[in-house]
RNA sequence: GCCUCUGUAGCUCAGUUGGUAGAGCAGGGGACUGAAAAUCCCCGUGUCGUUGGUUCGAUUCCGACCGGAGGCA
């Protein structure tokens, strides 16, 4: 894909907050445009995690086919930059069968990474040296941390609050690794125009209607046995870097050791949810050229052929 | 029926020795370029239960009334 030219790849994104009926939408979209669905969502990379992720189920995943989904261990490190080359790969293979992709999912930083075209130059595995910068940092504090960086980085260090300490190693490792500021390493990433052009779908109910969805369903993960799943993740929680911070499993964590209620546990999640949702918003608000859909009580298969229209047209000019 | 306590932001409460009020939580807004369901930043006007009285001025003092909690019978 390096130095693509040529005509855009057509794709359609359909994007927004946690609960907002990406899934169905997506699959009946795929229906009618002859599509297969990308994910483009940090969790449900993971095996094994199915409940708490929201994962589409068995007969979802049968109706259409989809990508990014089950392919790492949840012990398994897993990036913005492994996913835009991953899911780059998986588009290439649909287009191949004469497939739509349908990038699907409410990770906005990896529809991000994806859709606008980095290329993120070759890095050192992070593993050790990420053990290193955070030795560092335990020893030196934040304060010399940030103050190393400021000395190679000062334009990027200038950005990043001293409170965002995990920003703040962030940039310290990549600053290790590769010896350039984040202002040259967005420069040597971004060399390659967008392969893409996108109908970009962000589907919002309204706040209220999407906060009951929410609620209505952590309920139904809670029948379905999220506690069992949560279980599994508390378990191994020292191996699970990335799973063990999703929502709906951390929320537990308490439960198992001792210290909170389930009820306290049900509300937690539900809260860390509505939260994630806010966020997923402000990230989706920002996203030039995006069209929103209100999607309160549109059936999917409604909303579903607005979605083929909006990429049909962009698809034929 | 009598006595005591209580009624302040969506919730739990603090406070004003009388000059119209502030915390936590909830909620809202924002950032985000290789951990992102992560991480970080910012945001507090509400008939101070109602109604009379005292006062230049009452949410604050006094009375009545209406809620709520407890006690005595």
């Amino acid at each position: 894909m390096a130095g693509y030219s040529g005509d855009k790849i057509s794709l359609l994104v359909v994007a927004g907050p946690t609960a907002s009926g990406k899934t169905a939408a997506a699959i009946e979209a795929a229906r009618l445009l002859g599509g297969e669905i990308v994910s483009a969502d940090s969790m449900q990379i993971y095996r094994g995690l199915d409940i708490g992720t929201a994962k589409p189920t068995p007969p979802q995943l049968a109706a259409v086919p989809h990508h990014m989904i089950d392919i790492r261990d949840p012990q398994d490190a897993y990036s913005a930059a492994d996913y835009a080359r991953d899911a780059n790969a998986a588009i290439d293979g649909i287009l191949s069968r004469g497939h739509v992709p349908i990038v699907c999912g409410g990770t906005g930083f990896y529809i991000e990474a994806l859709v606008s075209g980095v290329e993120f130059a070759a890095q050192p595995d992070g593993g050790a040296l990420r053990e290193q910068v955070r030795g560092d940092w335990e020893q030196r504090g934040t304060q010399a941390m940030l103050g190393e960086l400021a000395g190679a980085d000062p334009e990027y260090a200038r950005t990043l609050h001293p409170n965002n300490v995990k920003r703040i190693l962030r940039a310290v490792e990549k600053l290790r690794a590769t010896g350039m500021t984040q202002a040259q390493l967005a420069e040597a990433s971004h060399r390659a125009e967008s392969r893409f052009r996108c109908h970009y779908a962000v589907l919002s109910p309204p706040r209220d209607t999407l906060y009951a969805r929410i609620d209505a369903r952590a309920g139904e993960m809670l029948r379905a046995g999220l506690l069992g799943e949560a279980r599994y993740v508390y378990d191994n929680r020292d191996r699970f870097a990335t799973a063990r911070d999703a929502i709906g499993y951390k929320e537990f964590f308490g439960y198992f050791s001792g210290e909170q209620t389930l009820e306290e546990c049900a509300d937690a999640l539900r809260q860390a949810s509505r939260r994630y949702a806010k966020r997923q918003l402000t990230w989706f608000r920002r996203v030039r050229g995006a069209v929103w859909y209100e999607a309160a009580d549109k059936m999917p298969q409604a909303l579903a052929q607005e979605l083929a229209d909006g990429f049909r047209r962009i698809a034929e000019r």
